[in-house]
DNA sequence: TGCGTGACTAGCC
DNA sequence: AGGCTAGCCACGC
């Protein structure tokens, strides 16, 4: 709680996503107090690639798409990470997205 | 200093 | 039902 609240809130949110368990952006936000800044959630996991104990790769937009791959290592990275905990991904997009989703 | 862009979402046409 | 616009805020050029 210093300089950048928002980026921290958010982390400590990624971080207490259970294994095998995703979430979004909006339900992040809104859970830090910025429901209508779901970018800056985005953003902030960007950011968080110099966080190891950051797992971003669990959350995604709202229809379960995983839109920020492109920003992982590798082509496949994220998908494979959520394949290894047990979820289901075809083209891009979580499989029973709803039985996966976890709220803050 | 200012405009454009982006890991988004909800609402309007 | 599907596509487009507007709102949010930080950061780069």
């Amino acid at each position: 709680m210093s300089d950048s609240d928002f980026f921290q809130k958010v982390y400590e949110v990624v971080k207490q996503i259970p294994y095998g368990k995703i979430t979004t952006y909006g339900a992040i936000a809104k859970k830090i107090g910025a429901s209508r800044s779901a970018r800056m959630v985005g953003y902030a996991l960007n950011a968080s690639h110099l966080n190891e104990d950051i797992p971003a790769y669990r959350v995604v937009n709202r229809k379960g798409v995983l839109t920020g791959k492109h920003h992982f290592q590798g082509t496949n990275l994220m998908q494979q990470l959520l394949e290894s905990e047990g979820i289901k991904i075809k083209d891009n997009t979580v499989q029973n997205f709803d039985d996966y989703f976890w709220e803050p």
